[in-house]
DNA sequence: CTGTTGATGCAGTATATACAGGTATAGACC
DNA sequence: GGTCTATACCTGTATATACTGCATCAACAG
């Protein structure tokens, strides 16, 4: 835009160029509420105050609050204004949710272990989870995260190279492989299917019984149309549960 | 809208009144893509033959198309256009799917049975779940849904009487319970919970093992603040497996 | 004290206009 | 034939303007 250094009132925020405007204005918005600056249950600014503020065309303005209002973080009521939402625990099922943070968030102690790193030839099914050829390269990694030393889930990942090239060459003991992926990588588009079964050998690792029943959450993500990764996430049955919350809306209004 | 005399050649579908206008243009595009006249891959008319063809502006058609698009109904290509998007597989996770149209998608047989109706006192688990009072009168169902003649799923559900005071006086042979509250009152907001269990008592009514794991799926659903309904789905490990694809960007673009 | 009325501010919607940048195609040119 | 370019078209973005309906509050009349 080029009025930004024609007003010299606007917050810094909103300088960033390189990014449509109401994506810049709903980064300010976000900003405020995450910094704290507005609260949860706080009225924030009127369209036509932020009109003023940032410098910036009510219609503008409309457009990142009304989008934000649909993604469930802000609340407007009609005649009222427009309000910072409680942020509502949403969780491993929706999101790619880090386990070290959700551990952390407990008060306990989180530590993850490698049990194996390696280049692999891929199997038909992981092949066809990935979309390559049978017998192609992947990486494969095994890993266990503990919760005060309690192992809580046991991870088995592929990685497709194509995706995600230098998966190998990480050590993975400041970052786990998931926050890798996460930041070199990011999904634009997830796949979870949830089963029920028993950890097969696994159970040695997760330091249960044979026949206690585990969570398997089988997670796929692509980059584009590229599958990047194949993981699956063992937890026992009793020592963790998946969850998440959301508004339908949040997808598509009904129709 | 007051045009709709005015233009004798707008199609029906926008003669509705009481509903935004942009709603009603959504509604329009989405009954072409869901009738087949426009298939998946098609190009739809473009923003400017959309306005001629439904006497409307361009920028509530480009609300229209551009809302379809986060939904993930419609793709657009800058400079290209705006394409019917293939449908994909989005299930059980995400959305309250009618376990009916899942079955007989497969070309199989359904069919339900009531095992329990009845009104009851909440105990302290429920009451919570549903923020009652410990001992108000809740509804309570017990169901059991068959695929060819199998027990797929055991539902074990509880309702809130504030949330649909009719609940009981349906007689649910013709709709499962789950359809009645789809269509009676819309979740506005949804929880959903996923745990490995072993049935308990329910082994006998899905027919299996007493030591096979099952996935239990709770889910609650809220109209408003109103906690509505608070649904236990057994699924017996061996039978069924809940699955859900998505973009992370249809909830919100990454800020 | 109560109920009505009116002013004010806000969200929601709708439209016209404008410009930027990507894409495809036809036709000129080599 | 192959390449370049002008052009038309399409989406995406930004702004100004205007009208509706709702909520709130204060002034006023009974």
């Amino acid at each position: 835009m080029t009025a930004s250094n024609a007003l010299p009132a606007m917050p810094a925020v909103m300088d960033q160029t390189s990014a449509a405007l109401y994506q810049r204005v709903k980064a300010y918005i976000r900003g405020k509420a995450r910094s704290g600056e507005w609260k949860p249950g706080d009225r924030i600014p009127s369209e036509n105050d932020l009109v003023r503020i940032l410098g910036v065309s009510r219609m503008t303005i409309n457009r990142a609050l009304r989008e934000l209002s649909a993604a469930g973080e802000l609340v407007r009521r009609g005649g009222v204004g427009t309000f910072v939402v409680e942020p509502r625990p949403r969780s491993t099922l929706l999101m790619i949710a880090r386990i070290g943070d959700e551990i952390r968030a407990r008060g306990h102690r989180y530590r993850w272990k490698i049990i194996l790193k390696a280049r692999e030839r891929a199997s038909a099914d992981i092949a066809s989870a990935l979309e390559l050829p049978l017998g192609s390269a992947v990486f494969h990694l095994i890993c266990v995260h503990h919760e005060n030393d309690i192992p809580v889930q046991l991870e088995d990942r592929y990685v497709n190279p194509a995706g995600a090239p230098l998966f190998l060459d990480q050590s993975f003991d400041r970052q786990t492989a998931s926050e890798y992926l996460l930041s070199a990588v990011p999904a634009d588009e997830i796949e979870h299917t949830v089963d029920s079964v028993l950890p097969g050998a696994g159970f040695r690792l997760l330091k249960i019984e044979k026949n206690e029943p585990c969570l398997l959450l089988t997670r796929r993500t692509w980059a584009g149309e590229t599958p990047v990764t194949l993981a699956k996430l063992f937890y026992p049955a009793s020592r963790y549960r998946l969850s998440c919350r959301f508004k339908p809306s949040a997808f598509q209004d009904q129709g």
